[in-house]
RNA sequence: GGAGGGGUUGGGGAGCGGUCAAACCCAGCAGACUGUAAAUCUGCCGCCUCGUGCUUCGAAGGUUCGAAUCCUUCCCCCUCCA
């Protein structure tokens, strides 16, 4: 029992409340963890994992899962983004995305102790009746307690009235699953208070929430998104994984490290120990590397990714696979026009620019003549800035 | 229903008849330095045939030698009062 609550309490920001908790652990029946998943990003990255490994220490318990997919929420819109209107997503694309998920989401989680829901399945059925009873259970004075709101409400910006549809329609699948616990980001909170309040209002017993940090991405200050590229996809290739981490600061370092790394804790301060008297922080980053790297592929992967890494960045050795280009050529080509051909830049007037810069080598000679001709029928090992690479065959 | 404010290059945000491809900040890219870091410094940051070249400032017209800046119409957004 402590140990559960010790478990569970790992990692996270904040438990409400954590006497429902401990009595809802006592009861001895298998709980209902609920965790909504937005069905637009099926791509899973190390942002959240953070939720999946909390998923699965309650797996590790013996409870049940449900991976809730929000197609409904989401043709609605979540209130953070603007006025972006959604597509509405069709039948099949929704399979696609949900199969994307659970071949991502094993990775991590018990098959076994997993529901794959879509919250359409009740949602649908709801109606105008049932939204506008869900509306009666709720008040406009709670409603506007939301941070976020209450600040938009004071600086007289606009909130449209579907925005605090979200919140109750998110609440309604709490209901519809009598979730025990429901988990999300710090961002989430109010949404999942509301879950617990209307649970009363329908006579069910209200669930935990647990509010979970959120991890920054790789430009350490916003939060991870695949819209913000600033992410680790769990599919990615292990190179690009360990280029990806090598990449992030310091300070993110360790808050990877707290958030993503299954160390424990001690060993972690022990690390920090060691880099303060001295120790090179890349070489922790590389362990950290290595440990994200093993658990969505494996040891080996992890090693040969460690060592292509080194072999490129210490000893300065070109990537392995280097893509080949070709291009025919009636004529020679100037070199602006073959580096946008070839889709090393985006533009003729990027690929000048670069030229100009100094950031553009052929066959390892920088080259300074922006108006360079290439002449056909050539190999050419082309590199642009550190790390793009091509061969290019005219 | 009435009154007012606004739409500028990825984001924020100046400009309000020429000196505007458009200040400044952020993001991004490149170079230096390094640990492919961070911080810092420097440069770049619409497009091309790279030139006293071309196309941009919600859309379409108009005034003018000349418009992002003025006028007209249209589209869109926001706030306040009722």
């Amino acid at each position: 029992m402590k140990e559960s609550l010790e478990l569970i309490k790992r990692g996270i920001d904040e438990v409400l409340t954590e006497d429902d908790l401990v009595s809802k652990l006592k009861s001895k029946k298998q709980l209902i963890i609920k965790v909504g998943f937005d069905p637009t990003a099926p791509d899973l990255h190390l942002g959240h994992t953070v939720i999946l490994n909390k998923m699965r220490h309650f797996q590790e318990l013996g409870h049940k899962v449900v991976f809730l997919i929000g197609d409904f929420t989401g043709r609605i819109g979540d209130p953070s983004g603007k006025n972006k209107t959604r597509p509405s997503l069709d039948k099949e694309e929704l399979e696609k995305n949900a199969k994307t998920y659970s071949d991502q989401v094993f990775k991590i989680l018990n098959k076994d102790l997993t529901d794959i829901r879509f919250n359409s399945e009740w949602c649908e059925d709801l109606g105008a009746d049932g939204i506008i009873g869900l509306a009666s259970k709720y008040n406009l004075g709670r409603m506007l307690e939301r941070d976020d709101f209450s600040k938009r409400y004071k600086a007289n910006q606009q909130i449209a009235i579907h925005e605090f549809l979200y919140p109750l329609i998110q609440a309604y699948d709490s209901i519809a699953l009598n979730a025990d616990v429901e988990m999300g980001g710090t961002d989430q909170k109010f949404n999942l208070l509301v879950g617990r309040e209307l649970q009363r209002a329908f006579d069910q017993e209200p669930q935990v929430c647990i509010t979970l940090p959120i991890l920054e991405g790789l430009d350490g200050t916003n939060k991870m998104s695949k819209s913000l590229d600033n992410y680790v996809g769990i599919n990615e290739a292990p190179d690009e994984m360990f280029g990806k981490i090598m990449s992030i600061s310091d300070d993110l370092m360790w808050r990877w490290f707290e958030l993503l790394s299954f160390k424990p804790i001690n060993a972690i301060n022990e690390l920090k120990k060691e880099v303060r008297s001295g120790m090179n922080p890349r070489d922790t980053k590389i362990l950290l590397a290595e440990e994200i790297i093993e658990r969505f592929h494996s040891k080996e992967d992890a090693e040969n990714a460690k060592n292509t890494f080194l072999d490129r960045f210490q000893k300065g050795a070109k990537p392995k696979d280097i893509e080949t280009f070709s291009i025919s050529l009636d004529d020679d080509i100037a070199i602006g026009n073959l580096l946008k051909e070839s889709g090393l830049v985006q533009s003729t007037s990027e690929a000048m620019r670069l030229v100009k810069q100094g950031a553009v080598k052929i066959n390892d000679e920088k080259i300074d003549d922006p108006k360079l001709s290439i002449e056909k029928n050539q190999e050419l090992l082309v590199q642009v800035g550190k790390r793009r690479f091509l061969k290019i065959k005219t």
